[in-house]
DNA sequence: ATGTTTTTTTAGGCTTGGCTAAAAATATTT
DNA sequence: AAATATTTTTAGCCAAGCCTAAAAAAACAT
C-alpha cells in the first residue's frame, strides 16, 4: 500500500467521481481543475506524476481515467468519507449538511486500523447521512440511493428501505406504527423546533416521527 | 484565528514540551530537531518564520519560547491530541499505547465546533489514557498526574484519584467493593487474556476487577 | 586567555504543489 | 477547408519545508 498526499488523494478521488458520473468516460484536464478549483496547468503536472505511478491512464490532450489500483485507492477514500460523515452525525450529533469540510480532513488521517474499527463502532453503516452507499473494505457497495427520512421536504413521498441503527427497541417500535420495509409514506408536516414530522403511513394513518425516529429511518424518493 | 500547516503546529507544540520540561527555559534549536526528527538548519528557518508571525520569542543563538498567542494554540493543539487519544481508546477500543501516531494526525484536523462536540461526546474527560491532563477550551487543566488502574504492574501501589465515565451503574459498583476516592490499592495479579486483574483494596480485602473496571479507574503511584 | 569542541546559522539546493503567460493542439464555425 | 475559439500543454516562477556543507558564534577545557 503505497502512502499518498493528501492532494494525490483528492486528484484520485476527483477524476473517480468525474468518470462515475460521466458514464465511464475520461476526465478532462478542465473539468478536473473547476472541481478541485486549481488552475488547469497544475492539473496536467499531477496527471503525469500520478500516470507515473501507476494510478491513472493518462494522454496528452485526452483526459484521464483510474486504473484499477487507482480505483481502488480513490474507492477505499471515499469509504473513509462516508465513514466519518456517518460518525459525524450519528455520533456527534452533526446535522447532515455540515460534515462534508471536516470530512475532508479526516479522511486523509493514514491508518487502515482506524477506519476498520470506526466502521465497527458505527455498526458497519451501509449509506452515509446523505444516501450514499459506503463501500466495503473490498470496495463493494449498495447501488440504490436512499436518504434519511428527516431529509424530506413536506409533501414528498417515499418507501422505507432501510434503518441506520437495528436494535430491537427500534424495530419494535416500528412495528408499532405500522412501518415494515417498502411502507408508503409522505410527509405531511415539518416541526423546525424539535425536528418531529408528521407523516402518513400507508396512505392511511398519520403518526408524528421524533428527529430521532427520522434520521434513524431510510427511505428512497417516490412520485 | 489564523490557521496553522501541520508542521508550524509541530513545531509549537514541540516548543511547548520542550520548555515545560524545562522549567520555562527556552528550547534549543538542537532540541527541537531532535524531537522533530529534522536538520538543524531548518529548525532555524521555521524558528525565523514562527517568530515573524508572533508566535514564539527567538533570538539568534538563544534558543525560543513561546509568546502568550503561540502558548494558547499550542495548549489547543495538546488538547485536540489527548481528546483524539481518549476517543481512539474509549470508543474505538484501541490499546493505550497503540494510539499516538493516529492522534499525531487527528489533532491537526481544523475545526472548533468538531472538538467541542468530541469533548462533550466524550463527556468532558479530564484525563486522557496515558493519565496527562486535557485543557479545557480556555487552557486550564489539572495539575494531577494520574493513570489507568490497568496501565499499573503486578506489585505497584496507587491510590484512587477518579472515574473516567461516572455513570451511576459504575459507582454503585465502586460503592460494592469498597472503592471510594483515596482508597489504597495494590495489584496482586494480572491475567493477560482478558485484562482483568485482582488488587488489594485498603490492604485488607481482595477482589478481581475486569479490564472494563481497570481502565475506568484513575489512580495516582505511591510507595 | 587561547584553543578546541559543540551549537547554531548561513548559503545554496531540492521536491511538492501551486501559479501565470504563451504556445500548441484540438474543436467548432462559417 | 480555413478561420476562429477553446482546451491543454509547456515554460518559467514561487512558497513551504525539508536537506547538506561550510561559516560563525558560543561554550568548554586547558
Amino acid at each position: 500500500m503505497e502512502i499518498l498526499t493528501p492532494a494525490e488523494e483528492n486528484y484520485l478521488k476527483t477524476i473517480f467521481k468525474l468518470t462515475e458520473s460521466d458514464g465511464g468516460k475520461a476526465a478532462s484536464t478542465n473539468a478536473i481543475a473547476a472541481v478541485l478549483g486549481t488552475a488547469a496547468a497544475s492539473v496536467t503536472d499531477m496527471l503525469k506524476r500520478l500516470s507515473a505511478k501507476g494510478l491513472l491512464h493518462y494522454e496528452k490532450h485526452r483526459g484521464a481515467s483510474l486504473t484499477e489500483r487507482g480505483n481502488e485507492l480513490a474507492t477505499n477514500l471515499v469509504r473513509r468519507h462516508r465513514l466519518w460523515e456517518t460518525f459525524l452525525v450519528m455520533k456527534l450529533g452533526f446535522s447532515w449538511d455540515a460534515v462534508h469540510d471536516i470530512a475532508e480532513q479526516l479522511e486523509h488521517v493514514q491508518s487502515s486500523e482506524l477506519v476498520e474499527r470506526l466502521d465497527a463502532f458505527l455498526d458497519r453503516p451501509k449509506f452515509d447521512p446523505h444516501g450514499d452507499p459506503i463501500p466495503d473494505t473490498k470496495g463493494r457497495m449498495a447501488s440504490r440511493k436512499q436518504v434519511q427520512l428527516s431529509a424530506l421536504a413536506v409533501g414528498e413521498k417515499a418507501v422505507v428501505v432501510g434503518v441506520q441503527e437495528s436494535q430491537a427497541s427500534f424495530l419494535q417500535y416500528l412495528d408499532r406504527v405500522q412501518i415494515s420495509l417498502g411502507a408508503a409514506l409522505q410527509v405531511l408536516e415539518q416541526f423546525d423546533y424539535d425536528g418531529s414530522m408528521r407523516v402518513a403511513v400507508q396512505g392511511k394513518d398519520e403518526y408524528t416521527f421524533s428527529q430521532k425516529v427520522c434520521e434513524n429511518l431510510y427511505v428512497q424518493k417516490t412520485k
